[in-house]
DNA sequence: AATTGTATGACTGATATTGATTGTTTTTGA
DNA sequence: TCAAAAACAATCAATATCAGTCATACAATT
């Protein structure tokens, strides 16, 4: 078994289970104590989970607050993440229906809604989003009900999908996990792939957010191939092959520290 | 068993049963004396119950964050909200579904949910408090879906309203803007009317969430008249007279300063 | 073929956890 | 108030778990 793939079902029994011991996770993976601890290290790391003596527990409790302080330690992805939202912002026009898509690229394009004055009509299924658009007094806001994913703060299950269906969206606004040519967008979250799918669906012009960092990933659930999809605006990519092939598929890459045409300048208080 | 499960445990019971023996826990723990109260001097340190002779109780008084910058404005209000959000925590039990009202005395209940481990089901109209309840992972939360008024953050409107009829709720928590004997509950906006008025009429447990000053006000639109709520938990009240006029009404006058039966102490100084 | 890098498991001294035991403190009830 | 009972803190030895080191295995690269 690989590295990753054996870290991955170390996350998935963790969720499945709240916990594990260390001697636990050996029987299951079949592999030492050494290497089971070693795993237990990286996923720490990366703040996947949170080691204890005897084992590791999971911490589902991740306020977006310290996510949003976190990055902002990280200085560099925030920073991409801003300007990617700028030039998301740049798409939006008077009176548009959007759908705002629960993340933290997205979160900044709803900061971006809140400062400005733009008359529009949000849909989100972002709880926590609706506090920052709330600060632009033409933007109409509109919440999905439904369950709300304690770790991502976005509404998922059948009663949000059910509601999407009646609205009529312009311009949807998608942020996701990981993008590959040929597994297209995938999500770690099944009903979150659910839920972006069927929004997807719905808008006429269809837009992703990802930094550079979601490229060539492949994450659990499938949520639509890469062709569903109008536009993908990202941070700057290295390789001109990448931007190449998704042209083949019918979809524009947007790098947002370059400018493109049929967009305009939006400079935080203008 | 892991020695951070079973504290995790210890709290859970504790939540459950609001106290709990060094010798109840042991049997349930299968562990020995000194090792639960190794666990309880932990857990103490951690800020998370407070150690008595006998055993543990669980003590709230959760550690005040930052956030109290956020509401400076409110000043003076702002300590008898919380004063009042804690003797609303304290009528939740473990498997309750509530509902939480959106108002700036009703978020400040919404950061004890998040920061204790109480199981519950949250159902809420006001996007903005689930990012403090998702702090507590135990908590599952639901909200309306349909239009947010951009003044308060709430949702209203028909599609909130059809959505909450859904759903049978164990207790509600209701803020308003005004109480008086003669007129009832009243609030200035006509759409949040409707919604307290659905909300309180689909609640097994109404409890209205009010500082002093809400007494003997009337605002514009009518929501229901005094007798159809249970209690009504407010700040001390200086004119007994008026307590024992809603006495005859029916209604419960709780005052956040004094002790009342039936409550449990969980803020050990207070 | 040699080298580099990564992953792995075994080993070892260090650290943490546990239950028993002891003597001390607190509670209880006459 | 006093004495018995209960609960407690401190200590110790046994056990479990941990972090660090080393040698081996294997793949990719030189």
């Amino acid at each position: 078994m690989m590295p990753e793939e054996r870290r991955q079902k170390i996350i998935e029994i963790l969720y499945a289970n709240k916990s594990a011991t260390v001697k636990n996770l050996c029987d299951q993976l079949m592999a030492s104590e050494a290497t089971i601890r070693r795993d237990l290290t990286v996923l720490e790391d990366e703040e996947k989970l949170e080691r204890v003596h005897g084992g590791a527990i999971i911490q589902s409790n991740v306020p977006i607050e310290k996510e949003d302080t976190y990055n902002e330690k990280e200085g560099v992805y925030l920073y991409e993440k801003k300007q990617i939202a700028k030039v998301a912002f740049s798409y939006l026009r008077e009176n548009d229906s959007i759908f705002l898509d629960g993340g933290t690229t997205t979160i900044e394009l709803a900061k971006l809604i809140g400062r400005s004055r733009i008359k529009i009509n949000v849909f989100t299924n972002a709880p926590h989003f609706t506090q920052f658009i709330a600060g632009n007094p033409k933007a109409e806001q509109f919440i999905l009900g439904g369950r709300i994913r304690n770790n991502t703060l976005a509404v998922v299950g059948q009663l949000a999908i059910d509601t999407i269906r009646r609205f009529r969206l312009n311009k949807v606004f998608i942020g996701v996990n990981a993008i590959s040519l040929e597994y297209g967008l995938t999500t770690p979250d099944f009903e979150e792939a659910e839920m972006k799918r069927a929004i997807l669906e719905k808008g006429r012009e269809r837009y992703i957010l990802a930094d550079a960092s979601k490229f060539n990933k492949v994450a659990l659930c499938e949520i639509l191939p890469i062709s569903a999809v109008d536009t993908i605006i990202t941070s700057s990519l290295e390789e001109d092959e990448i931007k190449e092939k998704f042209k083949l598929e019918g979809v524009l890459l947007v790098e947002a520290t370059k400018k493109e045409a049929g967009m305009y300048d939006y400079d935080g208080d203008a």
